[in-house]
DNA sequence: CCACGGGAAGAAAACCTTTTCATCCCGGTA
DNA sequence: TACCGGGATGAAAAGGTTTTCTTCCCGTGG
């Protein structure tokens, strides 16, 4: 049987408390009994019971984070950063990945709540149906969204300014074609809240003319083979504009594969960008034209909301926006 | 406060014991009283407190997953399978990244022990030196390994035939090239038991004569920059052979791209494989051929052997060893 | 009619810590 | 010298469950 924390007691001869405040240094104690102590308990090799720690405590150390689909490589490397930056604070990570599904979701998250998590990060599958879950979980413990959020739910939201992404992506294809190119949007249904902005902000870029889409955006998931179908459509419908916007690499990625299969080049009989930066979006060939998201930065400010919210800091929900960034690669290289 | 079985004992008038039967279902119990408790949970919103739970029943119905990389795709492949399979079962996932490093793995590991999970499926960071704190937690519960293995622990473990993976490799090419092709190995140091069983098995097969490679294989990590880098050199010292081997589908991914980028046709002039059938496979230009490691049953036959052990199932160390399945694209696709 | 067995419910122990509270001893001050 | 304060230590409670052990009641068989 493991040893616990009587077993040192016993063999430093010493009381319970004692051992625990020598092993949390809590207190100041004896030197004498504390250096008892410690090699009584590296003789042992006694090792503390985080348990029955977290449950008198009310504590655990742990946060749960939750995201739509652990597939999706930018979700992965978020899933890195954000391990990573909790890591440091002597925080354990407890991963879920919620599968675009609903049910799922709201289980993983209330089942996190019931292991104790101190606080959740959550990037919701749904901005409209996600609240529900969110809501009754928010109102246990602290939650913070990262990368999405959630209609309705008071809590604070780290994320990327996803119309300044779109912003940045109508500009460079106006420069590159030299004036609003013909561009269609290939993204995902605007069920999450990111995918949703990406679409208004093309939406608004459209209405203001700087480009030229009458079209309605093809609007599936943020899947490769999405992006290859959409592509396949447009083909066959002979309706290839200038220029595609994906909502997302992967989109993007499935794009230019279908675009290559036909023989259509990129950039030089379209040109196409993407959204995230995954690390595939140097690789694609050509190589994808994107949006980086500050994987490091969104790490850092939704770990630092909820850390304050976990150390009881009060006041109004705060959404932190971070600046992406447009990096141009060879997809939208058209010669001058 | 949370209300706690106390509280819900209070309401509908039983006591603990009574209110802990009805809501596990134990033992046989008056109805009416069932009901009344049923009630009282469901108006409290009653939610079981792991914590206090797991430290009574000595078990927590959670189990560790440990990778060595959460950025490689055939990782969070892997994890996403194995979380499927465990939910299943009414489990509770806690995942985890060692980042390619020893320390962190070590650390990693014992504080889920700590945390007291029923058991880690661990995919180690290295083969010989990923041992000492694996059979330290070896000895306090129930360890299996997954896709790799440690030395010197006495521990289950599924992985996937290698050897065989490698030979259903060699086999195509020699078929594609009409006799033993000169080929070239780029992988990773054999740090890990798979790259190792790779390279072993790429040089027996040298050695036996079934490809032609008579200089040493090309060694440095399972990542794209490194497959670039490789194939740089090649490139450098004009030495392409005639097929290259590339230890994963990351290291292909990186050969594929420096490749195009110094004009060398694929497969034309040169041949190409890769190891695991990532998702990104396909997308390759030109699509690549690789081994597909079959991570469903990989993640399957992990948790059963887990399963078993954590039921008490005795016996010495088990070793799955799954079959891989060869996935010819065009990346070998020579005209006959 | 009595005794015994069985089933259901309650009391209490156990799981392992942390932390409050009480105790004790020491030195210092009046 | 007596009292008081402070600091270190030990005893015990608390945290929320599960589970063993007791108790109780009812029905049945002798």
């Amino acid at each position: 049987m493991a040893p616990t924390l009587r077993d040192v007691a016993l063999r430093a001869d010493v009381s319970l408390a004692t051992v625990s405040r020598v092993l949390n240094g809590s207190t100041r104690v004896d030197p004498t009994l504390a250096s008892r102590v410690r090699t009584a308990a590296d003789e042992l090799g006694y090792r503390a019971n985080l348990l029955a720690r977290g449950l008198r405590r009310q504590r655990t150390d742990i946060v749960g984070l939750v995201v739509p689909q652990i597939g999706n490589p930018f979700f992965s490397g978020l899933m890195q950063a954000v391990s990573r930056h909790l890591q440091q604070s002597a925080r354990t990570v407890l991963l879920a990945d919620a599968e675009d599904d609903l049910d799922l979701e709201r289980q993983v998250v209330t089942r996190l709540a019931d292991h104790g998590v101190d606080g959740i990060l959550c990037a919701p599958v749904s901005e409209q149906e996600s609240g529900v879950a969110a809501a009754e979980v928010a109102a246990r413990l602290p939650l913070v969204f990262l990368d999405r959020a959630a209609a309705d739910v008071e809590a604070d939201t780290a994320s990327v300014d996803q119309r300044r992404g779109i912003a940045l992506v109508v500009d460079h294809l106006a420069e590159v074609c030299g004036g609003p190119p013909a561009t269609r949007l290939i993204s995902a249904a605007p069920v999450d809240s990111a995918a949703r902005a990406r679409c208004e902000a093309y939406a608004d870029a459209a209405a203001e003319g700087r480009v030229a889409d009458g079209a309605p955006p093809l609007l599936g998931e943020f899947t490769v083979e999405w992006g290859r179908e959409a592509v396949a459509g447009l083909i066959a419908d002979d309706a290839l504009p200038q220029a595609l916007v994906c909502g997302n690499d992967l989109i993007a990625l499935g794009a230019l594969a279908a675009l290559a299969e036909h023989g259509v080049r990129v950039p030089d009989d379209i040109v196409v960008t993407g959204f995230d930066d995954v690390g595939f979006a140097t690789l694609a060939v050509p190589s994808l034209t994107t949006v980086r998201q500050p994987l490091d930065a969104l790490a850092a400010t939704a770990s630092e909301l909820l850390e304050q919210r976990i150390a009881g800091v009060e006041g109004p929900p705060r959404c932190e926006l971070l600046r992406p960034e447009l990096v141009v690669r060879a997809s939208t290289a058209v010669a001058p």
